[in-house]
DNA sequence: GCCGTTTTCGGCCCGACTGTTTTCAGTCG
C-alpha cells in the first residue's frame, strides 16, 4: 500500500473510532501518526524493515503493528473492523459544519441515516427534531452545512485567502480607526491551503461594536455565531472569517494562542505546566498571577524558548529546537535579486519578453531566467529550434538595452517519458539555465516516474529541477515519486530544486525541505510566472520556504547577478 | 494509543458559543 493511501487509512479509522465513541486520545494518537508519516520522507517499506518505524516519535507498538500491516499485507484490520460497523457514506457526514461524530451517531442509529444524501432527505422530513438532543435549530444548521458542503469543498488557495483577509483588515480598519488587528490561524501560518481566515482584535472597550461592524461587512454571506467577543461569518466566495476580540493585555498571549497548530499550542501549553504555569489565550499565568509579556516574543522567552516565527508553529520540533536557541534566520522577501521560470508571450504567457522584463524591474529585481515551454508541449506553444534563436536574439537585444538589469537565456523543458530532455544535446547547450520538469503522462507508477525524474536530473544540462510533485493544490494529486530518492540525486547531481511559488502548485512540498536542506540541495523560489501580475507570487514562495526552515544562503537566487551568473555556469564544463 | 529525570499507570490543553437544556453536552478552534 503507498503512503498516501496509508495516511488516509488512518484518518479515516481515526474518525471512525470517533464515531465509535473511542477514547478521544487514542483518536488523536491515530490522527498524530497519520501526521508524522505526512512529514516522514524515507520509504516507508524501508522503515518497516529496519524496525525504525517504531522510533518515529508518536509511534508505539500498536501504530506500528497497523502501518506494518497496511505496508506488507495491503489491508487494515482495524479498519475493515470499524468499517464493518458503519457505512461508508457516514465518514462525509463528519465534514459537516456543527454536527460532530456524536450526533451524528445517534442520527445513524436512531434513523438508520447513511449518507449525507439521506442525512438532508430526513431533515426535509423534520425526522431529527424528535430526537433527544435534536432541536429545529440543529436541524436548520445540518441544512446549511450540507449545502455549505456541497457548494464548496471548503478550501481555499493562499493567494485568494490573503487577498480576503487584508480586505476585511481594511475595511475593519476604516471603521474603527487605530484598530489592532492581526490575521492568525493557518493563514499567518502560510499554509499552502486554506480553511478559514482568523483575526485577532484588541480592543478594551469596543469589543461589541467591532462585531457588529464585522456581521455587517458587504461580502457576507451569513452570519455563523455572534456572541460578545467571537463572531463567525460566511463570505459569498464560500469562506468562512472567525473574528475574536480579547483585552489589549492579552492580545500578545491571543496572537500565540490563534497562530500555533494545534500540536504546537498543546506542546507550549505543556511547557508551560512544566514550568508551573498556565497557559490560555488569556495570559501567562502563576496560579493567577500574570506573567507580563508586551510580545509575543516576550511569550515564548517566559518560557525560555527563543522566537518562533509563525511558519514554523507546525507542531514538529520546532519547539525543541526554541528551547536549545538553534532556530536558524529564515529567508526574508528582501533577500530575493531575481527570479526564474518565467514564461512569455514566446509560448503560453499573456505578456511579451520586454513587458516581464520591466514588471521584474519595477518589483526591484536584478535579474530575470527566462524560460518557455520546450517543443514537445505543443498545447502551451512550445519552441522549436528556431524560434529558440529567435527569442535568443530578442532577450540579447532588451540585455543591451538595460542598465542593471540581466535575462538569462532558459528554457522549461519537458522530462519525456523516457526521462530525456526535450532537446538534442546540440540544442541544450546554448541554454545557460534548463528547468527540467513533469509536463505529461502523469499515472506512471511510483518507481517508473522516480526513474524518469533520476535520469532528468542526472542529464548535465539540468540545472534546476521544476515543480517536483507536478500537484496542483485543490485540482490535481501529486503524482507518486521516491521523494528521498530524488532529494539525494539533487544533491549528488547538483541539481537545484525549485520551489515554486505559483499559488496553484506550491511544490516542492514544504515539509521536506527541511530534508533535502540537510542533504545539500539548494533551491531556487521561482514564481512560474504567465503573466506581470505573476511575478509577485515569489514571495509566496518565500514563505514557504521560511515553513521549510530554509535561510537566505539556502536560495540561489537571493544572490548577486555574478554570483548567479557563476552557479550557472559552474556546471557547463561536467 | 503514547509516553516516562514525578516511568509501567495515569495523564493526555482549554475556553467560547450554540442549542438544547433546567445545569450541560456537543462542537469548534
Amino acid at each position: 500500500m503507498e503512503k498516501n493511501q496509508i495516511i488516509e487509512n488512518l484518518n479515516t479509522i481515526a474518525q471512525l473510532m470517533e464515531l465509535d465513541g473511542e477514547n478521544p486520545f487514542k483518536v488523536r494518537a491515530f490522527l498524530n501518526a497519520a501526521r508524522v508519516l505526512e512529514s516522514e520522507a524515507r520509504d516507508l517499506s524501508t522503515l518497516v524493515k529496519t524496525g525504525e518505524l517504531s522510533n518515529l516519535q508518536g509511534i508505539g507498538k500498536s501504530l506500528t503493528e497497523a502501518i506494518t500491516e497496511m505496508v506488507q499485507k495491503n489491508k487494515s484490520t482495524p479498519l475493515m473492523e470499524l468499517q464493518k460497523k458503519f457505512p461508508a457514506g457516514l465518514v462525509e457526514c463528519l465534514k459537516i459544519s456543527g454536527l460532530g461524530p456524536k450526533k451524528l451517531k445517534i442520527l445513524y442509529q436512531e434513523l438508520g441515516i447513511n449518507n449525507v444524501g439521506e442525512l438532508e432527505y430526513a431533515c426535509k422530513e423534520n425526522r431529527l427534531l424528535g430526537l433527544k438532543g435534536f432541536g429545529l435549530k440543529t436541524q436548520e444548521n445540518v441544512l446549511k452545512g450540507i449545502a455549505a458542503l456541497k457548494k464548496f469543498q471548503g478550501r481555499f488557495h493562499l493567494d485568494m485567502a490573503w487577498a480576503t483577509a487584508n480586505q476585511i483588515v481594511s475595511y475593519l480598519k476604516a471603521q474603527h480607526k487605530g484598530l489592532q488587528i492581526e490575521v492568525g490561524g493557518s493563514l499567518r501560518r502560510w499554509r499552502e491551503t486554506i480553511g478559514d481566515i482568523d483575526l485577532l482584535i484588541a480592543s478594551d472597550s469596543s469589543a461589541e461594536k467591532i462585531i457588529r461592524t464585522f456581521q455587517k461587512i458587504p461580502e457576507r454571506e451569513a452570519v455563523l455565531a455572534a456572541g460578545p467577543t467571537k463572531a463567525s461569518i460566511r463570505l459569498q466566495s464560500g469562506i468562512q472569517v472567525d473574528l475574536r476580540v480579547v483585552r489589549a493585555e492579552e492580545f500578545p498571549y491571543a496572537l500565540v494562542y490563534f497562530t500555533g497548530n494545534k500540536i504546537h499550542n498543546t506542546a507550549l501549553r505543556a511547557r508551560a505546566k512544566d514550568f508551573g504555569y498556565k497557559l490560555n489565550e488569556y495570559g501567562l499565568f502563576k496560579g493567577t498571577k500574570l506573567i507580563p509579556c508586551k510580545t509575543e516574543a516576550d511569550v515564548y522567552a517566559a518560557l525560555e524558548l527563543q522566537y518562533i516565527p509563525p511558519e514554523l508553529r507546525e507542531g514538529f520540533d520546532e519547539i525543541e529546537i526554541a528551547a536549545e536557541h538553534k532556530i536558524p534566520k529564515l529567508i526574508e522577501a528582501e533577500d530575493i535579486q531575481g527570479v526564474f521560470h518565467v514564461h512569455s508571450d514566446w509560448s503560453d504567457g499573456i505578456n511579451t519578453l520586454q513587458a516581464m522584463q520591466q514588471e521584474a524591474m519595477r518589483l526591484g529585481l536584478r535579474y530575470m531566467g527566462q524560460s518557455d515551454h520546450s517543443q514537445s508541449a505543443t498545447y502551451a506553444g512550445g519552441l522549436d529550434e528556431t524560434r529558440i534563436k529567435s527569442q535568443m536574439t530578442e532577450i540579447e537585444g532588451l540585455n543591451k538595452k538595460a542598465k542593471n538589469f540581466h535575462i538569462f537565456k532558459g528554457i522549461e523543458s519537458d522530462i519525456l517519458a523516457d526521462g530525456s530532455l526535450d532537446y538534442t544535446p546540440k540544442i541544450l547547450k546554448q541554454f545557460e539555465f534548463i528547468i527540467a520538469s513533469v509536463h505529461s503522462r502523469f499515472k506512471m507508477t511510483k518507481s517508473q516516474m522516480t526513474e524518469r525524474i533520476l535520469k532528468a536530473i542526472q542529464n548535465p544540462y539540468t540545472r534546476i529541477l521544476g515543480h517536483m510533485t507536478g500537484r496542483l493544490l485543490l485540482a490535481r494529486e501529486e503524482y507518486e515519486i521516491d521523494t528521498e530518492k530524488i532529494i539525494e540525486a539533487a544533491a549528488k547531481n547538483r541539481v537545484a530544486i525549485e520551489i515554486n511559488a505559483n499559488p496553484h502548485r506550491l511544490d516542492m512540498d514544504w515539509r521536506f525541505l527541511k530534508k533535502a536542506k540537510a542533504a545539500g540541495v539548494k533551491f531556487f523560489i521561482n514564481p512560474d510566472a504567465h503573466s506581470t501580475a505573476g511575478l509577485s507570487d515569489t514571495w509566496l514562495g518565500v514563505h514557504l520556504a521560511r515553513k521549510g526552515w530554509l535561510s537566505k544562503e539556502d536560495v540561489i537566487n537571493t544572490g548577486t547577478l555574478a554570483v548567479v551568473a557563476k552557479y550557472l555556469s559552474s556546471k557547463e564544463s561536467l
